[in-house]
DNA sequence: ACAACACTTGATGAATCAATGAATTGTTTT
DNA sequence: AAAACAATTCATTGATTCATCAAGTGTTGT
């Protein structure tokens, strides 16, 4: 055998060609947004969201949970802007901040659903 | 005032009308993809598969980090077949999985790069 | 003003996750 | 067979995350 015809040099730990480096910062921002879609109980509440606007206590109501773990996972999503709130007398009513979120959601879904 | 007009009888906390529940197998298993993609070193990792299939040294060599971490990140990423790998002698490269995590990869950090 | 309702916040503890470095496995080269 | 190289696994430790429940805020109705 004569040696690894793989990629020529391409084991040096030099400056890597054809690799396109995103910066860092994108990924930073990209990841916080995937981290915070990335629990079951956070993402069966934005899969309700993906129908209408909803308030916290129909939310509760309808996922058969906690108020307050509720509102705190709806703080969280807040943080990371991918729902939006608006008050209405005693209620607040949740929904997915833009089509962006809404997309990836429904991508995702999607693939969980044909997927295994 | 008269009252809230909202949404006639919403606060009953019975079936709630309008809103389409995601069986719950399918938003653990899109949760658990999210939540593999919610980290910046593994997302920077990626990134990288986004360009072309990689072997191990190579992508710690890019990002200038640790090989076991490396190694780790992707056994994780693998369990969750984000990615897949394939053995060419002592290499063993990575590479995306399919075009549905591609497109999600790439959907996120689109969204990250135009917001903020 | 006071009670009731809708929601948020804070504090605590349990569980999960991720980085590190040492030891190990597998492959190729000599 | 031994050395060199590529990658994986293991164990430890520190950090983060999540649920729970009590206490607090804001709004409306009487």
């Amino acid at each position: 055998m004569h040696g690894d015809e793989l990629e020529p040099e391409a084991h040096e730990h030099s400056i890597q060609p054809n690799v396109q480096m995103v910066e860092s910062g994108i990924c930073d921002r990209a990841a916080a947004i995937f981290r915070a879609l990335g629990d079951s109980n956070r993402l069966r509440l934005l899969s309700l969201l993906m129908s209408r606007e909803l308030c916290v206590s129909e939310i509760s109501g309808i996922l058969d949970d906690n108020l307050s773990a509720v509102s705190q996972r709806l703080k969280l999503l807040r943080s990371e802007r991918i729902v939006v709130v608006r008050r209405e007398g005693k209620h607040m009513f949740y929904s997915l901040a833009d089509g962006h979120i809404r997309e990836l959601i429904a991508n995702a879904l999607a693939h969980g659903n044909e997927h295994d």
